[in-house]
DNA sequence: CGATTGAATCGTACGCCGTACGAGTCAGAG
DNA sequence: CTCTGACTCGTACGGCGTACGATTCAATCG
């Protein structure tokens, strides 16, 4: 049996350092590896959408067969897995011991959240549907402590972590998809005005034409903490 | 040109009543047609989920070619639309004149949504990515008009309906998508464990174990409603 | 040193997909 | 009877994910 590769464990990459470039002086393409693997599905997921990831498109930007891939993952939504996680890395700021602006911690992260996804709009509609990777549990046990030290009884902790994470995730996932151009908001506009006997509210406060997304989202998400932790 | 269908204009479905029943007297199928399509595609939704809605498929279980379809939508694209939209029906429950009782009004419709789409778990990965068809306009017309009667200010009405948008998507996504079996449960728990030293809090709380969705939901819509107008 | 091994690469091929195209069917109108 | 237009469908094409087996090559061992 071939055994390919098994789990999340690595065990590759300490080749580089070690062998004396090999017979062919000059093969251009550094060796395949999950790393590049990921970083240049990332690429091309912004490149082109979750739709433009197609593994031979994929071993084509790697210089590499398309069979090749294979042996580093196990198929294509392994690819998908990886490319979200690694997009969702997040370092806590630097802050001197226990801060007490707990709240402004929680905002900080969610909307670093928020913005890491906006900057790979193919992320948001994956996430919902994707294993929890190492970065996304690392966010929520950040939140997790943060809430829990901030003096949230355990027994609301799981609702509020829920509470925010859908939050997070219908904001994201709503944004990315309705970023339209002006020429598409102009006609939903105006396929809401002539309906405007049926839908006279949502047309009367503009809804669909609302653009400050940011604003909203600050806005909504502390509204979502007062109700989560009355000040 | 063949024009095809054109818009969402129906001029179909006056046959039936006045045809003699045709020559061939046994013709088992219905004929094709719009509302025979969706509501087909929705049962092949629901008993294969997404990726198990293919043409082919489809035009089997209606007892018809796979290009026949292509009469009466323009793409694949356009079934998920319509089954999406189709199954968000809302009829708001009879109640004599203007209630008082707006939370009430809208915790119940948002309730029901949340139901609808886990009633048809692939709806809930469908809704962030597609084109707002009636019905879902329908319910942000009552929300927005229910909001808008218990007072909140149309400058923050857009923030509001937005936020709980936003909460009911993650909410749905979610979990339809964490659906999973116990065993797989078991298994997630037992990957957190191992890892306990990374993830001390979410693993206390045990936030991947807790299976009271419905109650989840619950609570935390009532702290957001808090948030957004407090009582 | 040559033989062996196993990690890594890749060419070919298969089955399935969405759908373009154009030919067919058939009821009703002229 | 002919014509027309709504509707159906068989065939075919290009592209997809990936199974499979051959191939390459550096490291290892007798």
């Amino acid at each position: 049996m071939a055994a390919k590769r098994s789990g999340a464990q690595s065990k590759r990459s300490q080749r580089t350092a070690a062998s004396p470039r090999s017979v062919q002086e000059a093969s251009r393409e550094p060796p395949l590896s999950l790393e590049r693997i990921v970083a240049t599905a990332v690429e091309l997921l912004d490149a082109e959408g979750v739709d433009g990831l197609k593994m031979r498109r994929l071993a084509d930007r790697l210089g590499s067969g398309a069979m090749s891939l294979y042996w580093h993952v196990g198929n294509k939504e392994e690819v998908f897995d990886l490319a979200l996680d690694s997009v969702l890395e997040y370092r806590a700021p630097p802050q001197i011991v226990e801060s007490q602006d707990w709240r402004g911690e929680v905002v900080h992260m969610l909307e670093d959240w928020r913005a890491s996804m906006l900057r790979h709009p193919w992320s948001a509609s994956l996430l919902p549907r994707r294993a929890l990777g190492p970065n996304i549990l690392g966010r929520l046990e950040l939140l997790s402590k943060t809430l829990s030290r901030a003096g949230v009884a355990d027994a609301d902790l799981n609702v509020a972590i829920w509470s925010l994470w859908n939050y997070v995730i219908g904001a994201t996932t709503t944004r990315a998809s309705f970023d339209l151009s002006d020429d598409d908001r102009a006609a939903a506009q105006q396929r809401l005005t002539r309906l405007n006997e049926r839908y006279p509210t949502i047309e009367r406060t503009r809804l669909l034409l609302d653009n400050d997304w940011d604003g909203a989202f600050r806005k909504g998400l502390d509204f979502l903490l007062d109700g989560l932790a009355p000040r």
